[in-house]
DNA sequence: CAGCTTATATGTAGAATGCAACTAACATTA
DNA sequence: TAATGTTAGTTGCATTCTACATATAAGCTG
């Protein structure tokens, strides 16, 4: 049996967060072409030697590169064609996309390596099509698409969410990723009827202006994976 | 800029149908290790100076090992790891998984290349884990749960649902599918809700038993691709 | 204590859904 | 020819879900 030569194989993460309340995804400014100084999802290589699964490899990458230990890493698709990797036979190259979501206050960019320049771009105004790389463009929305799927399903991932918030914060965190405004009444009734939150019992609020909160969490595991 | 070994990238094809009204999802014997005389979904390794995409090589696999060119052709995943793959760098192997839905009786699996043991198992009647290789089971699951929740959205895909049709039988048809009853009235509202069928004028069904049922056809593309 | 603002609960109209009953059409059979 | 059986297609209604509006509660401020 022959052995045919593999394409180069990479992953890549499509890192997002709330920027001034607008889901944002994290783009690099590539360095070598193809695409050099165009903005691209960060990712690298798999590594055989290093990487036991391909969700390791996600996480390893996003460490190294991010300097983050992601929570809600899931796995959205995989792209692969010939002409997409100058560095793999025949120019080719897969890509496996994940998506995470983190809090942007937890991230330091800059103890990663590798990496000059770093833009959040808010999913509701993209970049041009001539400033992203390969087909990163159709990626991200691909990604945004999914986390307000997740997030209109009420599917709230553990680390992204605070550990301790209002229901009134809540909402406002859906709407922020959603990008549109919610009824509270409907929400409140949903979070109710699965049973998704549970009050802390005599958790309020302190030092606000009027009428204090009822501070809840996150009931069960919630998470999808 | 060193180049490291790569995994051995193959796509494995969970191909669909109805096989006496219910969801079947078609497997292989395994003729070597690992897994040997296990079943598998059928696949093929990723030939960089043959296939220009991913999707292309899906269908070049379908095509060599099936015989068939699969409508409804969707990606589902991607899978990978250390010790999947005996021919790979440190045994690492990467699959992209594929749905494909047919019409059982446009399938002409002997025409396929080396395949010896065929089966159609029904996917709410799985074999059990030891006679299934890889995690192939969990996709099973995951292609049968995704072809279903395209169904219950009333997403149909050309190619699988015959070009005329009455409602009854597109009904039996999403029922055999989701492998529950539907109401009539309910199938039939959101049918018009939201245009997906279209009357074929003056089209009725010949010589049935009883009363005569309108002939329709899906409306615009459809297509969820 | 009045007034302001936010938290939380309630009320109601409209839409979607599930269930059942109804009418329509055709072939068979008496 | 008329009754009958079976499937096609429609209609009515009770229940649930949802969006929007309103009402009440609770705290701070002046």
């Amino acid at each position: 049996m022959p052995i045919y030569p593999m394409p180069l194989v990479r992953v890549e993460i499509a890192l997002q967060s709330l920027i001034e309340s607008r889901l944002c995804t994290l783009l690099i400014r590539r360095e070598e072409a193809p695409y050099k100084d165009r903005w691209a999802l960060p990712g690298g290589v798999v590594r055989v030697d290093h990487d036991r699964t391909l969700d390791d490899c996600a996480e390893r990458v996003s460490r190294e590169r991010l300097g983050v230990v992601p929570p809600s890493l899931r796995q959205l698709c995989a792209v692969g064609a010939s002409g997409r990797e100058p560095r793999g036979p025949a120019e080719w190259g897969v890509s496996i996309v994940y998506r995470s979501l983190i809090q942007s206050d937890t991230l330091s960019i800059e103890s990663g390596k590798r990496v000059k320049g770093v833009r959040w771009v808010p999913v509701d105004h993209p970049l041009r099509d001539d400033q992203i790389a390969f087909d990163h463009q159709r990626l991200i929305a691909h990604a945004a698409a999914v986390t307000r799927a997740e997030f209109a399903g009420l599917q709230f991932v553990p680390g992204f969410v605070p550990k301790h918030f209002t229901l009134t914060e809540l909402q406002a965190l859906c709407e922020a990723v959603l990008g549109e405004r919610l009824d509270k009444s409907s929400f409140r009734r949903k979070l109710a009827a699965r049973e998704l939150v549970k009050p802390v019992p005599g958790a309020y609020t302190q030092g606000v202006r009027y009428r204090p909160a009822a501070v809840y969490e996150l009931r069960g595991d919630g998470c999808t994976r």
